[in-house]
DNA sequence: TGTACATCAGTGAACGCGCGTTCACTGATGTAC
DNA sequence: TGTACATCAGTGAACGCGCGTTCACTGATGTAC
C-alpha cells in the first residue's frame, strides 16, 4: 500500500521530467506521462506546479544551478588560475556532451539560478585579471564548443578529446586576449548582468 | 478564380513554414497550419512530403545552404584574408541574431546542405594559412556567439554592436592561434569531414 | 487539330491520439482545546 | 490523551483541442495517335 500523501512529489516530477527529457529529448515529454511515471495521476501536478511551463522553468533553474556549483568545484580542485578557467570549461562542455537534451533544455531558459556558469567563470577571470569584457569572449567560445558538439554537429570522438579540444579553445583565446593591442578593446564596457547576460555599448 | 493546380506548392509550404517559424518559434506551427496559409487542404502537402519530418528535414537544408553563399558572398566583398573571416563570422552571427527561431531549426538539423557555413569557413581560414584544426576552434567560437545571442542568454544592442564583437572574438581567436606554441598542437589530427562535422583524434 | 486516356496534384471528410487543464471529490495530516 | 475540524495533497472523470495521417475521390494537365 502506497501512502496517499506522496512525501515529495514536487521533486519526484521534475526528476521524471528530466529523465524523460534525457531519455526522448526536449519535446519528447509530457506533464501526464511524468506523473505515471511517478505513479500520480495527471492533476496532482496542479498543487505543486501552476502549468506545464512552470514546471520546465523549475527544471532548468535547477539543472543551471547545479552545473554551476559542478564548475565551482572543479576550479577549486586546480591551482594555476589559467588551469581553473580550462576546469571550469571542461566542465561545462562534457555536461553539454553527456546530457544534451538537458542542456539545451538549460540553454534555452528563462531562469536565472543562483550559481549560473557565467559567474563561476568571471570570478576565476578576474582572479586571472584579464581585461573587462573577456569573460563574454571565452563563454561564447566553450559554448559554442558544448552546443556543437551537443547538437552534433562537430563530433569527437571519447573524453580526452574533448578535454583537449576544451584547453585548446581555452588557451587560444586566453592567448589571443593577452596578446590583442589595447585599441581593439577601448573604453571599458558597462556590463551588467540582469535576467540574461546583456551588455550594452 | 484559383488554379486548381498550385503550381509550385512544395515551395510554397516551404516559405509558409519559414515564416510561421520565424513568428511562432521551431514548435509553433504545424503541418495543418502551413497548408491553410498557402491555401490548400492538409493533406496536399503529401504529394511533396513523405511526412512533416521530411518537410522540416527540406526547409533546413535550404536554409543552411543561403547561410552558406551569405557567408561566400560577404567574404567575397573583402580583400585582407584575416577581415575575409571577420566578414563571414559577422553573416553567421547577424543572421542568428536576426532569425533566431529559423536558425535554431538549422542548427538542429541533420542535413548537409551543398555550402555549408564550415566549408565556406574553411575555405578562408585556408587562404589565411593557420594551422590545420584552427577552423574548429573559430567556428566553436562564432558558433557560441551566435547561439548565446539568438536564445537571448548574452545580449549586445544593435548590429555594430555586434559587429565589434564578432571582430574581437575573431581577431583573439585568431592572435592566440598564432601565438600559441606548437607543442599545443601536436601531430596534425586527421579531419574527415561526414553528415556531421567530425574530428578523431 | 481533335480525341482518348493516363497521370498528376489537388479535395474534404474522417480516424485515433495524446495533450494540458478543470472540477468536484476525498482521504490523510496537523492543530487547538 | 482524545476529539473536532481546517487544511493539505491526492483522485479520476471529463473537457475541448489541434495534430499527423489515410482514403476514396476528382478536376486539370500532358501525351499519343
Amino acid at each position: 500500500v502506497v501512502a496517499y500523501h506522496h512525501g515529495d512529489l514536487r521533486d519526484a516530477l521534475l526528476d521524471a521530467a528530466e529523465t524523460l527529457i534525457r531519455e526522448r529529448g526536449v519535446a519528447g515529454w509530457s506533464l501526464r506521462e511524468a506523473s505515471v511515471r511517478v505513479g500520480v495521476s495527471p492533476s496532482a501536478a496542479y498543487h505543486h506546479f501552476s502549468s506545464r511551463d512552470a514546471l520546465v522553468d523549475a527544471l532548468s533553474d535547477r539543472v543551471l544551478a547545479r552545473l554551476g556549483e559542478r564548475m565551482s568545484r572543479a576550479a577549486s580542485r586546480v591551482r594555476d588560475p589559467a588551469q581553473r578557467v580550462v576546469a571550469l570549461a571542461r566542465t561545462y562542455v562534457h555536461w553539454a556532451v553527456d546530457d544534451p537534451a538537458v542542456s539545451r533544455l538549460a540553454f534555452g531558459a528563462n531562469s536565472a539560478p543562483s550559481a549560473h556558469p557565467h559567474d563561476v567563470l568571471s570570478v576565476e577571470l578576474a582572479r586571472l585579471g584579464t581585461r573587462p569584457g573577456a569573460d563574454f569572449v571565452i563563454w561564447a567560445a566553450i559554448h559554442g564548443l558544448a552546443v556543437l558538439l551537443a547538437d552534433g554537429l562537430m563530433r569527437l570522438d571519447g573524453g580526452r578529446a574533448v578535454d583537449r579540444e576544451v584547453e585548446r579553445v581555452v588557451r587560444a583565446v586566453l592567448t589571443g586576449l593577452a596578446h590583442e593591442g589595447d585599441d581593439e578593446w577601448p573604453v571599458p564596457w558597462s556590463v551588467h548582468t540582469e535576467r540574461v547576460r546583456s551588455r550594452r555599448v
